[in-house]
DNA sequence: TCCATGGACATTTTT
DNA sequence: TGTCCATGGA
């Protein structure tokens, strides 16, 4: 594909001069590359616009990552720095892997040597561990995730003497990460801000915390980054290494930046200042000899070692202008306002070659402390900067850009882009308004269903994958779960709890981590009871006090007290016996494979056979998970590396390859598309949410606003858009109005449908506050003709071709949803969905049956082909877990789950145990 | 140690 | 409504 720099020795010549021999060869050369041809104009412009700060503004679809990667590419291409001295930070795992992806594809192996590719944390860790002595850590120092923080925090919190009922260590978490985030050290968070935890201990406690963290040679996410900040400023020297380092730097989804990631972007790239202005132009000593890419296998940054750093003065402050730092924020509520304030002014460094890319329009994480203000602030923090514009968009179809493109544009305060096509204008946004919830996620699965047997017709095929349903809030998920499940279509729930923040995989690591590192108190807290031996908290509070007087870790303690007497026989013995446990593991370590010998910690501390013993309706899939911990072991090479990149690198493994419809969140889905995506739930209070709403005011309505953008121009043919009257939300049915988005689409670009089920009586008498009562609330937002004529068609559904009425003549709605399901494949005709569905997706999704319809009338309801399942077999589900099959019909079973009840599901969402 | 009970809680999520 | 948590009794 792309030419590979083996072609072109990667040399790194000092900046060519304007209008050099070298810059005109090098230009000629630059213009008929092949990987450039394929750009458009602004892409290009974004690709070679190698010196000074570039701003990449990219619209949903437009090819950013392209972009980026064609950037690295160019960059080595043209020799303009050595892999190694470039720093390209994204925000995910998911994101480095795949911009590393895509310019190994470019570029060949030289991309093994880009040693400073990865997620803003992973470099952080990386940076730190080298100066790690520098700021009072040791250079193998533990990364805490939330769990761990909340544990630690829930410690101090008690110590104060403070109620952990009333001021909840999560809460303490979530506000110490808030600071973090903001590039807050103790000291500088804002008084006012501080004193409202804890009876104005809310500081103290942060204080107290920071050094606990410290005690336990251990660093939380934030201080991944905060801890950099603070290396960097506290000594200049190091700073300095790195600036002339990375000549170049590249930012994925800047405006997902939150200050702290702001200013240790800022740090890095400013040059150094005119005192050393060799040295920032010439190449470092390694890049410089000229090499063939293949000499940057192994570790590329000699001349680069801790040792060169650690005889700096580490008192003296580099910037004064630091010094002025947040702590006296003029404004506290925006601490982060006086922290860039701080920051040397602009115009008095030399910027380097900085290129971030990102989309104002697609900042949806400031509640989580993104700043989106430092992308629209770029040009001024970044003088000079080039800012170019990716507006074509290679994803979407006409109608569904512009109905997009309209919705963003009623947002003030954005940059401001024009995303167009040139592709046609395909199918309208369709908006369609469902009763409730339950026809909402009824009518999708039929419109999946429908277009896999339309695409059939056509002897094509809609493959499920191309599928998306995005939702708001998580709990909407279990509504299209429940359907989908009784409907047997496949489909994946995406986001949830990560593999490794799993209690099971938790624990494991726990024992892993004490047998690396006798010394990790939290980890050897957390499994000291698990599985149950009696070492309750009477035990552990003399491990502790123990610990606390010698200043020891708490396995020296627990080896101390396990010998004397001090102790109950019985905890003890179990104290002793579990310190043998790992005496053993320690040795073992010296001899067994890593995998291995966590199958036998885990084997032997009982562990394993907790979970066997468990019944509960997970427990089968914790000991998969489990086993699934020790197989990826063996991908790393010893314990600690595994351990390493466990907390930050690791991923949930979807090597799911079935067909399935996706099920996420609109926070999840950035960054994807689909063929179709299904947009449910677009109401007042759900989207924009209320809270949203509440806490933000128009930012809030505004940030929700974009999500609703993100959402649309996640797909690439098709966006259908639902609303539901009714929801049940915490137990309540709560009547509720179509979300103010809807009436922002343009009419040209929108189609208004019923559900297809037919929605009887939608707004007709009798079923509690019709939406055109609450209307007057709205004033004349819903008097929009597209709205009308939504309404108008109201009256008109029926039952007529699916379904069986779900609310019944008196009005009173029938919410028993296993009734629901015994109708449909039971008593009466089942909707739809289940008609044609199975026969046309037959080929991959379930073989043996298909079910005889004509004219989508039901025939034979139980298939010719049975189940394979029979009466009384035992079976494991997914989200019931274990149970009896009592009765079998077709592909449906009715299993009597030990947990669960009596449920009736479809036979390929089970297996036999 | 296990189980029952009651209360609080119920956006969005990465590292 | 339903889930998760802490608590307290057996």
């Amino acid at each position: 594909m792309a030419e590979s720099p083996r072609s072109a020795p990667v040399s790194v010549p000092p900046r060519p001069a304007a209008g050099g021999i070298a810059a005109r060869a090098m230009a000629a050369r630059a213009s008929n590359l092949p990987y450039l041809t394929d750009l458009n104009p602004e892409q290009r412009a974004a690709v070679e616009t190698l010196d000074g700060p570039v701003l990449v503004l990219a619209g949903a679809g437009t090819g950013k990552t392209r972009v980026l990667t064609t950037r690295i590419a160019h960059i080595l291409n043209m020799g303009r720095a050595h892999p190694s001295q470039i720093l390209a930070v994204t925000f995910t795992n998911k994101a480095a892997r795949e911009m590393k992806e895509r310019v190994g594809m470019m570029v060949g192996a030289v991309a093994e040597g880009m040693p400073w590719m990865g997620t803003f944390h992973s470099i952080g860790v990386k940076i730190l561990r080298r100066h790690a002595e520098m700021v009072g850590l040791k250079s193998d120092f533990t990364i805490l995730d939330t769990d761990d923080q909340i544990r630690v925090l829930k410690q101090l919190v008690e110590a104060e003497g403070l109620d952990d009922k009333r001021w909840p260590a999560r809460v303490l978490a979530m506000l110490i990460d808030g600071w973090k985030n903001r590039g807050l050290t103790p000291e500088q968070v804002p008084a006012g801000e501080a004193a409202s935890f804890g009876n104005g201990k809310g500081k103290k406690l942060y204080t107290a915390y920071q050094e606990r963290l410290k005690t336990l040679n251990a660093a939380d996410f934030g201080d991944l980054l905060l801890e950099c900040i603070r290396l960097f400023r506290q000594n200049p020297d190091v700073l300095k290494q790195y600036q002339q380092r990375f000549r170049f730097i590249l930012v994925d989804e800047y405006q997902d930046t939150n200050v702290a990631q702001y200013l240790w972007l800022r740090l890095l790239s400013q040059n150094v200042p005119s005192t050393s202005p060799q040295a920032a132009a010439q190449p470092s000593p390694l890049a410089g000899e000229g090499g063939s890419p293949e000499q940057s296998e192994g570790e590329p940054d000699e001349g680069f070692e801790l040792a060169d750093t650690f005889d700096m003065p580490a008192s003296t402050d580099p910037s004064p202008a630091f010094a002025a730092d947040a702590a006296q924020a003029p404004s506290p509520a925006r601490g982060e306002e006086s922290a860039q304030a701080a920051l040397p002014s602009a115009s008095q460094t030399h910027q380097k070659n900085i290129c971030c890319v990102g989309d104002d329009d697609q900042s949806i994480y400031g509640w989580r402390g993104a700043e989106v203000d430092n992308i629209l602030r770029f040009d001024h923090d970044f003088p000079g900067a080039k800012v170019v514009r990716l507006e074509r968009n290679y994803r979407s179809t006409g109608h569904i850009l512009a109905a997009a493109s309209a919705l963003i544009a009623h947002n003030e305060g954005r940059l401001g882009k024009t995303l167009r096509t040139e592709d046609e204008l395909g199918e309208k946004v369709q908006v369609t308004g469902a009763w409730d919830s339950e026809e909402e996620a009824r009518a999708i699965g039929e419109e999946i269903e429908q277009m896999q047997r339309e695409a059939r017709d056509r002897g094509e095929d809609h493959p499920l994958d191309e599928v998306a349903i995005l939702v708001r809030a998580s709990f909407q998920m279990r509504e299209f779960e429940d359907r989908f499940i009784q409907l047997g279509m496949p489909y994946r729930v995406i986001g949830g709890p990560r593999f490794y923040e799993r209690a099971e995989i938790r624990d494991a690591l726990a024992y892993l981590r004490v047998v690396a590192q006798p010394a990790d108190d939290l980890a050897f807290e957390r499994i000291v009871n698990t599985p149950k031996r009696g070492l309750g908290d009477a035990a552990l509070q003399m491990l502790h006090d123990y610990a606390r007087k010698n200043k020891v870790p708490l396995t020296e303690a627990a080896r101390a007290l396990s010998a004397t007497d001090e102790m109950k026989p019985k905890p003890r013995t179990a104290l002793r016996t579990l310190m043998e446990s790992f005496g053993r593991w320690a040795k073992q370590k010296e001899t067994l494979p890593h995998n291995e010998l966590a199958e036998i910690i885990l084997d032997e501390s009982g562990y394993t056979e907790m979970w066997q013993k468990d019944r509960s309706a997970d427990a089968a899939g914790r000991l998969e998970n489990l086993k699934e911990l020790v197989r990826s072991m063996e991908e790393f090479e010893n314990l600690q590396g595994f351990l390493e990149h466990i907390s930050l690198v690791m991923d949930r493994d979807s090597a799911d390859n079935e067909q399935a419809v996706s099920i996420m969140t609109l926070h999840s889905a950035k960054g994807l598309e689909f063929d179709t995506v299904f947009l449910p739930g677009w109401e007042e209070g759900l989207f924009p949410h209320q809270r949203s709403l509440d806490d933000q005011g128009r930012a809030g309505l505004e940030e929700e606003r974009r999500l609703a953008h993100v959402g649309i121009t996640r797909a690439r043919k098709r966006a259908k858009i639902y609303f539901a009257a009714n929801r049940r939300i915490h137990g309540l049915w709560s009547s509720n109005v179509p979300s103010r988005f809807l009436d922002e689409l343009p009419e040209e670009h929108v189609e208004v449908k019923e559900a297809a089920g037919g929605t009887g009586g939608f707004g007709m008498s009798g079923y509690g506050p019709s939406r055109f009562d609450e209307m007057g609330s709205f004033g004349s937002t819903y008097s929009t003709p597209g709205w009308q004529r939504a309404q108008q068609r109201r009256g008109k559904g029926g039952f007529s071709d699916s379904g069986a009425p779900r609310y019944v003549p008196d009005g009173v709605f029938d919410q028993d949803s296993d009734a629901y399901a015994d109708d449909d494949a039971a008593s009466s005709p089942p909707p739809l969905s289940e008609r044609g569905g199975r026969a046309q997706s037959a080929g991959r999704l379930a073989p043996k049956r298909a079910p005889l319809t004509i004219e989508g009338e039901l025939i034979a309801k139980s298939t010719g082909a049975s189940s394979s399942f029979k009466v009384g077999d035992r079976v494991f589900h997914q989200k019931f877990g274990n149970g009896n099959v009592v009765n079998v019909d077709g592909n449906k079973l009715t299993i009597a789950f030990d947990k669960a009840g009596e449920k009736r599901v479809v036979d390929s969402f089970v297996e036999r145990v």
